[in-house]
Parts: structure tokens; sequence; C-alpha cells
DNA sequence: TTCTTCATGTAATTAGTTACATGATTGA
DNA sequence: TCAATCATGTAACTAATTACATGAAGAA
């Protein structure tokens, strides 16, 4: 009653771009576009299909390579409407599951190396993500991408994960500067320079207007060089 | 076949930290701290606490409130060695779950409400983030914080969290005026927009001098039926 | 006194992953 | 013809969520 089953309702929207899909193209299109904000195995996908099937949301057409067989899949007009349903809830909030941040956060309890090879993967999340970015960016530029008639849409995805990658980027190289700078230094001075990014951070913070309740003493002056 | 049951993990590195805590204050700080990088529902946290006791890595001790029971947790030496052990190996890849950037991908579909929904979703999810932000912030400043003397790596973990939280504002920001300029535009000029949005982003990426060439061969989704 | 929030869990269910198995196609 | 990779799934399992139930403490 209080499904959800969001992972059903992203294929249901792939089934609506095209009249039909194999289950391998539409573990492609997850692999490759939607794997950085939807990430599911793809042995999910078969699942949910057959799922959609089930629910008269899609209909499925077995044909045959060789004695091998496939299972191709459309969308039905409950299906359809299924979707607008959906696209009209309100959304889900963001999650971000980072394990490397996790390890940061117990950093005093492993070496030196661990910290550092967390911020190694946080940086090779963020290249992942540029490095797909890169072909399909370029595809849309040259008009030859799969969905190019999407492409408003798209565009604002392609915006975020190229933000996301960067931030993981330069998140991964100003902390392994910090690293480095610890060496040498005195508990006090790391122990500042914490503090000091910690301010920083804050400084950057706009104060919401809607929720300053009381006193405005509470706030820093000067920090008025709002874009 | 690895067990890494990271959430196990990072209990144990709570426990690691203090003599003894009870399932409450493990699931308020997961609450507080943890939620934003390894968001978990507070009914895990009793289950994997008793897991732990299972497998010798923590002890439990009754106590009671009136007539009703609580469980206290501390880590054992064998759970010291686990930690350490773990702390050693690779860390997991970093993933984003964003259903409302699913609904973006999918927004032709739907209506302009649900897209500027999405984006209002985004935004909220980034002041989440920057409003525990605050609170902890001054916390750690005031020198005041319940695990002040781990200030060294909280300082990264904060970076990280004020950057990612002001990524997903800045980005409904932006996202939210490239609808309201799509208002009289026409489809060309709509198109001309994204693609100025595409190019802006690849500019950005400094083209990593490594791994150049590779492959423009994945993408090509057959089956050439466009509307 | 009653209401709310803090605190402590259990039960039922589902979503999702890992591991495996195997046919078809391509190209060296 | 052999290996790699493309393609198509199933089985077994576990991690995780939702929903529920209820006691204690403090505020109104």
């Amino acid at each position: 009653m209080r499904r959800t089953a969001t992972t059903a309702n992203a294929i249901l929207g792939l089934l609506a771009l095209r009249r039909e899909w194999s289950t391998w193209e539409l573990t492609k299109q997850l692999r490759r576009n939607m794997r950085f904000f939807w990430p599911r195995a793809e042995s999910q996908i078969y699942e949910e299909a057959k799922g959609l099937v089930g629910k008269g949301l899609a209909r499925d057409r077995q044909s045959f390579t060789g004695k091998r067989g496939r299972t191709s899949y459309a969308i039905t007009a409950a299906g359809r409407k299924q979707l607008k349903r959906w696209l009209a809830t309100p959304p889900k909030p963001t999650t971000l599951e980072c394990e490397p941040l996790l390890r940061v956060f117990l950093g005093t309890l492993g070496t030196d190396a661990a910290l550092r090879a967390a911020l190694a993967q946080v940086r090779a999340d963020g290249s992942a993500v540029l490095d797909v970015g890169r072909v399909v960016g370029l595809e849309y530029l040259a008009g030859t991408a799969p969905f190019q008639d999407q492409v408003v849409v798209r565009a604002l995805v392609f915006d975020f994960l190229s933000h996301h990658a960067r931030m993981l980027i330069d998140w991964a190289d100003r902390s392994e500067a910090v690293l480095d700078a610890w060496s040498g230094q005195s508990d006090e001075q790391r122990t500042a320079l914490s503090l000091q990014i910690i301010r920083d951070n804050l400084d950057r913070y706009p104060v919401p207007s809607a929720s300053l309740g009381a006193d405005p003493t509470e706030l820093r002056s000067g920090s008025g060089e709002q874009a």
C-alpha cells in the first residue's frame, strides 16, 4: 500500500521514453546514466521489470537470439498513468553514503595511510563521474546523444553531477593538504588549523533569514558579501 | 566471501571512543553526526549492537529505569582488534541517492510544478545539513563538543558536509533560475541554454592527462527510432 | 491529570546485493 | 578455434526499513 518503489518508477520512466526496451538496454542505461544518483544492482532491474508486468504497468515480449531467449518491455496506458501519479508525489530526501568519510570520522583510531586511502577513494569516486561526464557531455554537444531531445532536463542533471564530482575531488585535495601540514605540527597547531577550517565554513553559510528568530547579536557581522 | 558489515563497524568505532554507551546514546549519535554520510534506521542500531555482542566484539550490560530495562555496550579487546583490521581494508565507493534528481532526469514527463518541487527538496536537503552544521560547528569552536578531542578529523568531515550542502543549495538555485528563464523562451533558446550549461561544466574539467583516449564506444543505444 | 517527548525495543516485510550459470558474438 | 566480452537471467542470502508497542519523565 505504501509502496513507493522508486526503482520500479525509474524503469517506468525509461519505458515511457521509447516504445520498447530489452532488459539489457535497460541495464545499460542504468549503468551509463542513472547509476550516479540512483545506483542499483543490475539483477534488480530484471526483478523490477517483471514486477511491472505483473502489475499491468508494462507488457513484455519474448524473442530469441539463437536458442537464447530475450525479454523486451513496453509501457502500458496504466503504466503511464502510474508514472504521472508518481511524478506528482513529493520527492524523497537526498542521501549520501560515504564510507570513506566514516573512516575519516573515526580516523584517530587508524593510521595515516588509512586516512589517505579514504581520501584517495573519494577522489576516485569524483573522477569516475567526470570520466562519464566527458563522454556523455560531448555527445550532447555533438547532438548525437541517445536522448538528445531530453537535453533540457539532462543539462540540469549534468550540472548537478559535475559539481558533485568536483566537490569530492576538491575536498580530497584540501584534506590531503591538511594531512601534509600535520607532519611537523604540534597538537596545538593542528587544533588551531582544524578550528580555522570550521570557522571558514561557518562564515560562508548564509544565515537563513526565514529562521532568524530572537536576537541578531548572535550573528557575526561582516558577512555581507552575498552574491 | 567478504563480510564488511559497515554499520557494525561504525558502531564499533563509536564504542571505541568511550567506555560505555547505552543504545539510546548510540542512536542519538548516529542521528546527530553520522546520518548525513551513513544513514541508517534506528532499529538497525539495536540489531547490530546485539550482533556485536554475539560475535564477542562488544559486551552488554543490563540496567533498569523503573521496571524498564536498558542495555549498554562496551567494546572488547577483540572488538578493538577487529576495528583496526577494518580500518586497514580498502574503503568502499561513495554513493549518492537522489530521488529528486531522478525526477529531474525524467522531468519532461511531468509538470513544471513537479520539477520545482524536486529542486525545493534538494535545497531543503542541503539546508538540513547546514542547520546541524551551525550547531555542531559552534560547539567545536567553543570547545564544548562531546568529542572535542576528535576535532582534527571532525573538521575534515565538517568541511565535506558543508561543501556538499552548499553544492545542493547552489544547484537548486541555479536550476530554478533556468526554469524561470524557460518561460517565454523558444525550444531553440532552451536548447542553446542547456548546451551552454554542459559546455561550461566541461570547460572546468581538467582533462586528466593520464587517462586520455579510452572509448567513445559505449554510447549508441541502438534502434535509432527517436521521437 | 493528561499530553508530549524521551527511551527501548520487536515483528513483519522488502529491497537489494553477491554469486553463479550459461548462451551468443566478435575478433585475434 | 579460443578467449573475451556481450547478453540474459536465477538463487541464495542479508541488510535495512516500516510499523508497531509501550514504559518513564517532565511540562501544561
